[in-house]
DNA sequence: CCACCCAAAACTGTCAACAATTTACTCCCG
DNA sequence: CGGGAGTAAATTGTTGACAGTTTTGGGTGG
C-alpha cells in the first residue's frame, strides 16, 4: 500500500526521537499520570539539551497527553472519571462511524483473518475467567484491525494513535478493567457478524453497543474503586 | 460557569502568544495553505527568537495544523480532496454524536436562543439566493451552539477547535462553497425540531443527514473545479 | 545552448549560557 | 513553639551562537 521505496530516507532529528522516547514511557506507565517531567533531568537522562526537549514536549501538549503550566513544568495528563467519560462517547461516535465504513470496505481475506484472530482468543481461558491482563493487546488488536479497514485515514490515526494512546494512559494509571472478558468476547462476535454480512448499518450499532456497555462498565467499576477512598 | 477569579494569573508565555497568532493567521488564509513558513523571517516580523517560535510551531503540528519536514521546514498543511473527505466523515461521526447529547441537555432558554438565531437566519436574502459568505459565520454559529450544548468538554474542544480550524483553512483555499444556503437552512429547521422534541435519535440522524449532503456537495464542487485544471 | 559540478549563501538542528520566576529553607519575631 | 518574612537554590523562559544540511548561483565542458 505504501511506497515504501523511492521516498528520500530523512535522519529524523532529535525532536521525533525523543518524542517517541516520551510518548512510550507515558503510555507504558513508566512516566505516571499526574507525575511531574523535570527538563532538566529528562535532558541528562535521554542525553539531549533542553531545546529538542522542550519541542518535543510541545508536540505531546498539542495531543493532550502532557499538560504545561507556565513557570511551573509539565505533568502527565491525568484523566479524571469524567474526562474518561467523555472520551469513550467520543469513542463510541469514531469507532462506530469506522465500524461502519470497515463493513463495505473489508475484503474477505480480511474477515477471515479477523475470524482467526477470534478463534485464538477463543482459545484462551482467560475470555472464560475474564481477568484479562493481556487480554489487553487482542482486545487492542481486534479493534486495531477494524478500524483499519475503514480506509480513512484520518479516522486511523485520532482513534489508534491518539485516543487509544490517551485510554492505554488511563488503564495503566488504574486497576484493571476486569470481569468483562466473557460479555466482550460475545460483542466481538456480534461484530465480527455484522462486519461479515456487510451490513454497515449493523455493524455501527453492534460496535456502538460494545464501546458503550464496556464505558457503563468502567465507569461504575470507578465508581466503586474511588468512593471508598 | 467558569470560577473565573480565584485562580492565579499567570503571565502567558512567549510560545502561546505566538501560538495564537499563527493559529489565526493559518485559520484566516493570511498565511496560505501549502505555504513555507521560514523561522528566521517569522521570528524577526514576531519579534522574538526563534526557540518560542519553533515550540508553537511543534504544537500546531501536534494539531495537525503544519506539517515539518527534517532540514526542509514547515509548511502550512494542505488539505487534498481526499484529506477533506475524511475529514467530514470523521466530523458526520462526531457531531451526530453531539446533536444526539445535545438533544437530552439542552434547556428550554438553550432551544429559544437557538430558534431565535435560526430566525435570523432566514430573515437574510443571501440564504435564498446562496452566495452565502458570510454566511459561514452564522452557520459555525448554529452548529457551534448545538456542539457547546452536549456538555461533552472532550467533543466540544474536538469539533470548535481542531476540526472548524481544520475545514476553515481548506475554505479559505479553495473557492466559495455556495448554492446550498437554501437546503442546508431547512435542514438546520430539520436539526432545531428533533432538538425541540428531545429526541437523541432524531437528532443524530439529522445532523449526520446534514453534514453528509455538506460533503457530497462539497465533494463534487470540487471534483468539478479541479478536473478542468 | 544545455547539462553537470562545485562553491557560497541561506536555512534548519542543536547547544550552552543568561534572565526571570518559583520553590524551599532558614532565621527571626511574637 | 508557631508563623512569616527574607534569602538562596532550583527550575523554567528566552536568547544568541555554532554546526550540519539543503538550496542557489555561477562557471565550465560537452
Amino acid at each position: 500500500m505504501n511506497d515504501a521505496l523511492k521516498r528520500p530516507i530523512r535522519a529524523q532529528s532529535l525532536v521525533d526521537v525523543v518524542t517517541e522516547r516520551l510518548e512510550a514511557a507515558i503510555v507504558n506507565g513508566e512516566l505516571a499520570p499526574g507525575s511531574r517531567l523535570s527538563e532538566q533531568g529528562l535532558a541528562l537522562s535521554l542525553g539531549v539539551s533542553r531545546g529538542p526537549l522542550r519541542e518535543a514536549i510541545r508536540r505531546l501538549e498539542g495531543r493532550k497527553l502532557v499538560q504545561r503550566t507556565t513557570n511551573i513544568g509539565v505533568h502527565v495528563t491525568q484523566l479524571t472519571g469524567n474526562d474518561l467519560s467523555d472520551l469513550l462517547v467520543v469513542r463510541e461516535a469514531l469507532e462506530g462511524m469506522a465500524c461502519g465504513l470497515a463493513a463495505s470496505a473489508m475484503t474477505d481475506a480480511d474477515l477471515d483473518d479477523l475470524d482467526r484472530l477470534l478463534g485464538e482468543h477463543g482459545d484462551q481461558e482467560s475470555v472464560r475467567d475474564g481477568t484479562g491482563y493481556y487480554q489487553q493487546s487482542p482486545d487492542f488488536d481486534f479493534h486495531f484491525r477494524i478500524v483499519s479497514a475503514s480506509r480513512n485515514e484520518r479516522l486511523i490515526q485520532m482513534l489508534c494513535h491518539d485516543l487509544y494512546d490517551l485510554l492505554r494512559v488511563y488503564r495503566y494509571k488504574s486497576s484493571r478493567f476486569s470481569g468483562r472478558a466473557t460479555a466482550a468476547f460475545e460483542e466481538h462476535l456480534r461484530i465480527a457478524a455484522a462486519l461479515r454480512a456487510r451490513d454497515p448499518a449493523a455493524a455501527e450499532a453492534a460496535m456502538r453497543a460494545h464501546i458503550r456497555n464496556a464505558r457503563t462498565h468502567i465507569l461504575a467499576q470507578i465508581a466503586a474503586d474511588t468512593t471508598p477512598v
